[in-house]
DNA sequence: CGGTCTCTGAACGTTCCATTAACACTGACG
DNA sequence: CGTCAGTGTTAATGGAACGTTCAGAGACCG
């Protein structure tokens, strides 16, 4: 699968007006996405369960329940990125957005040319991206906030210097999986890692269990994995 | 703490439907928020009084003391905001429940996960909403007066420059949130500072620092996250 | 068992970043 | 016109984080 290619990846569009649905639908499709609709709150949340979108394009102006609301319950959920759409002199609270987690902000009327560019460019970027404010992690006795960049682990507090911290966000938003070093390189580090030496992971896995494991001798959070790599256990 | 979560805030609801009193608190609970219960006027403002909710819930059909001469009464006395229920049919008169200062309606019968959704949204924008005159912030021994333009420190006066206030006011109002310098000149100053110098920031703190750190060679209220940004620590 | 991989602990130079002080610019005001 | 407070920029400094390396010990596997 290419870079470029994001077939079999859904989007969910979230927008009263079937118009708007409709535009953003066939542009999206046309590069390959599977599209699911929902026009108000509601259904926007049975169709974030059922169909569990890789994206979700979300007007703030919604019946009912006004998008804010919406993305903070999506974010209270999953780490899935968010664009949000606002009319035009629609007071648009970007801090708040930003807080709650979203991902980028297009401002009605839009060039659905520009939109899926956007999609396309978060999709790509949500791939090795950290957490987003707003969508704490908690497992087992630690937890990751993202919007203050604090750690804690069993209610302590913990230090953690820029890359450790970016290092056990990735690992922990992509629980039991197996990661090789080169691999955590490219997604956590700088992209072109590649000439970059592995064992620099090592040291980083080394210091981050010193601060997050009880017992750093005999690591349950950051198994090793021998002869492949590292995998984050709840 | 993350921005989701509101514990420790506390929630007035004012109806005198003993039902309905019990769903919503069931479900602000469930939110982390702490319930305070009233059924009519009376008791209503005895609670304002002692529980200095964060936000009021308020039933627009009350006995002996209707919702609107009640929100007044609550207007008078602070910035409080308020979610007010009105019955389907009852001629709601959202004019004056705007100028009275309501800050958002919910038709009965609604639902609480609506309610909860509402109270949340609410929450979130009296933290991010600019000062309003004669709304005071008080966190740890700081003391933000947005009418007067006035900080006190541990009951001493310090005299601010603008910039130097309104970069405390945000900060204060979006605590525990890391921003990074970019994200702050965008907020504090004027938009369009792309291509501002985002030291200009660091300067600003470090003036900041030095009026209202008791010891500003190790900041307590105004921390950095290094590479990231700066935190506003309660 | 022997070979390979990982962990440990430390050290090192480097790079990056925040801090700091000093300076230049501006507009307000007398 | 001169002063001054507020502001933004710049350059020097110091420190934190980073990447790398090494040697010995330990773990794992065939």
């Amino acid at each position: 699968m290419s870079l470029s290619d994001f077939s079999g990846r859904t989007v969910l569009v979230v927008d009263d007006e079937p118009m708007v649905r409709e535009v953003v639908t066939t542009y999206l499709t046309r590069d390959g996405l599977d599209v699911t609709e929902a026009s108000d709150g509601a259904s926007a949340l049975r169709a974030f369960e059922e169909s569990q979108p890789d994206l979700i394009v979300l007007d703030v102006m919604l019946p009912k329940i006004d998008g804010y609301s919406l993305l903070s319950e999506f974010r209270s959920r999953s780490n899935v990125p968010v664009i949000m759409l606002t009319a035009r002199g629609e007071e648009t609270d970007r801090v708040l957005g930003l807080e709650l987690g979203a991902d980028d902000y297009l401002v009605k009327p839009f060039s659905p040319r520009e939109l899926a560019a956007r999609v396309r460019t978060v999709l790509k970027r949500s791939d090795g991206a950290g957490l987003h404010p707003g969508f704490v992690v908690e497992v087992g006795d630690l937890r990751i906030d993202p919007g203050s960049r604090e750690v804690e682990v069993g209610g302590r507090a913990v230090e953690l210097t820029p890359k450790e911290f970016d290092l056990l966000a990735f690992l922990a938003t992509h629980p039991r999986q197996v990661f090789a070093r080169s691999q955590l390189l490219e997604q956590v580090w700088d992209s072109n890692t590649a000439w970059q030496d592995p064992s620099t992971v090592t040291v980083h896995i080394r210091r981050l269990r010193q601060k997050i494991e009880s017992n750093p001798d005999n690591p349950k959070v950051i198994i090793t994995v021998w002869g492949v790599g590292y995998r984050f256990e709840t």
